[in-house]
RNA sequence: GGUGGGUUGGCCGAGUAGGUCGAAGGCGCUCGCCUGCUAAGCGAGUAGGGGGGCCUAAACCUCCCUCGAGGGUUCGAAUCCCUCACCCACCGCCA
């Protein structure tokens, strides 16, 4: 959400940051709409401070022991007014509520202006991707070789877009999962958090996920309760409608956990193997920075996502998403894409953003600076670090053997009991 | 699911025969004094949000709102009534 103050004396700004991004929410209802209320409200204002003096004045003259009756009547008249009054501001209010929730997050000035995915702007690659003597082939291939994947039983038992692992598959997942959170939390110095899987409509609302895009997401019937699509819904939301001491910052967390995505209008895109799922498993990092700190933070973080898959030893590149290309409440956004040679070329692994204070505003998360003064909006950062699924896919597609088995990067074998290879 | 207790500022915690209560006291924090240093002590300050003055920002002034949320009674509600949410305890069920 954006400061509806800010709003006001940027209109020309906002309206070219929503064309860059493509997106055709019109700023002057709300404009319009705010000036209603403002004066709405001045006039409402005024009558209750009428209101509160004359109730003073009644006060002092029964303990005075006078009549004021008139002045009761007058009052009560007043009263009725006011009630009409705050009635259609109320009315005002949740509307132009609704439109600030819908309105995207600006874009940073660094961020390159552009379409879609061809106007990303590549920062850097790391690795070589490998040169194969035989065909690689894709992963499905590879894990139902292995008796690892089994795609038909994940479809049986819910639906397409799941996946039941086996044997060493599920051990390679979870092997996954622990090395990155032994890596945040040791090496980065992430808190590990194990948050509710489940969250209120009102978290999801704080990162931005509601009211939007309630359509990518899964709900439950009977509860106000939604799966969340990601561990940044309640990573963020952990300090929400509380103000934070500013030696608590930068906050660093991360987590495990499943997420679940209903990948709405994603009909017919990698429809094949585990690419694309409705649960996968995925160790996320979130940061609460000032917002001095946020921009050097978001280096950071991203640097602490990359680290994952050098040590895993496969190649990767990390870009810069353009304007029309970003997340509803990122104001910069590099993807972090790793090399699949069954598909010879990048495919995203990790997204990493700056929502600087977008998501806060939403859920009222602020800090008190060093030295007193008034509470500020802190800047929320998340990132994948880093898709546990792919990255097993990764795996799979990079280290493969032209006899089917598959090799264990080094650097998780500890994390496999010792298990150096999948045989087919 | 049942019964009972609770939800007040950054935190803890008073506050119901309705009025001068945005709220005692404490902790914390900020500034100052004192002091070899630190601690202790002394003094002062310290809730959040919004509108307007005000064209941008700060400061300041002023008004409004906020004592879990929403509604009601009343000239006037932290205080009385209703609904809901959440927390705690016990019971039932249960991994």
């Amino acid at each position: 959400m954006l400061d509806i103050r800010w709003i006001r004396s940027n209109v020309d700004e906002v309206r070219t940051f929503l064309a860059n991004r493509l997106n055709d929410f019109d700023v002057e209802p709300l404009v319009a709409l705010d000036d209603e209320k403002r004066a709405l409200l001045a006039e409402t204002e005024e009558l209750k401070a009428r209101r509160n003096e004359g109730a003073k004045q009644v006060g002092a003259a029964k303990a005075r022991g006078e009549d004021a009756s008139g002045l009761m009547e007058e009052m009560r008249v007043i009263g009725e007014r006011v009630r009409e009054a705050d009635a259609r501001l109320a009315e005002i209010e949740e509307k132009l509520g609704y439109m600030l929730l819908c309105i995207p997050n600006r874009p940073h000035e660094s961020v390159p202006v552009g379409k879609d995915e061809n106007d990303n702007l590549e920062i850097r690659r790391w690795g070589e991707p490998r040169k194969f003597s035989f065909e690689p082939k894709p992963h499905w291939d590879i894990g139902e070789a292995a008796g690892i994947m089994d795609f038909e039983r994940g479809a049986a038992l819910a639906q397409s877009r799941f996946t039941v692992l086996k044997g060493l598959g599920a051990r390679l997942e979870r092997a996954l999962v622990n090395f990155m959170l032994d890596l945040h939390t040791q090496k980065h110095g992430y808190l590990e958090v194990q948050p509710p899987f489940l969250v209120s409509s009102r978290t999801m609302q704080g990162t931005g996920n509601l009211p939007k895009f309630a359509e990518d997401l899964y709900k439950c019937e009977n509860d106000d309760l939604w799966l969340i699509p990601t561990a940044e819904v309640p990573l963020t939301n952990l300090f929400a409608g509380e103000i934070m001491d500013e030696e608590q910052l930068p906050y660093y967390c991360t987590a495990y956990t499943p997420c679940f995505r209903r990948e709405a209008g994603s009909h017919g895109r990698d429809v094949r193997g585990m690419l694309r799922q409705h649960q996968f498993d995925k160790v996320e990092l979130v940061k609460l920075t000032t917002p001095e700190q946020s921009y050097e933070e978001h280096e950071k973080l991203t640097e602490n996502a990359e680290e994952v898959l050098r040590l895993l030893e496969i190649p990767f590149r990390t870009i810069c998403l353009c304007t029309g290309d970003m997340g509803f409440g990122a104001s910069k956004t590099y993807d972090i894409e790793v090399w699949l040679p069954s598909q010879g070329k990048y495919r995203e692994i990790s997204s990493c953003s700056n929502c600087e204070d977008f998501q806060a505003r939403r859920m009222g998360t602020r800090y008190r600076p060093k030295g007193g003064g008034k509470p500020r909006l802190v800047h929320t950062l998340n990132g994948s670090g880093i898709a546990v699924g792919r990255t097993l896919i990764a795996v799979l597609e990079n280290y493969q053997r032209e006899d089917g088995s598959v090799e264990i990067p080094g650097a998780l074998i500890p994390y496999m009991g010792g298990i150096t290879e999948i045989r087919a």
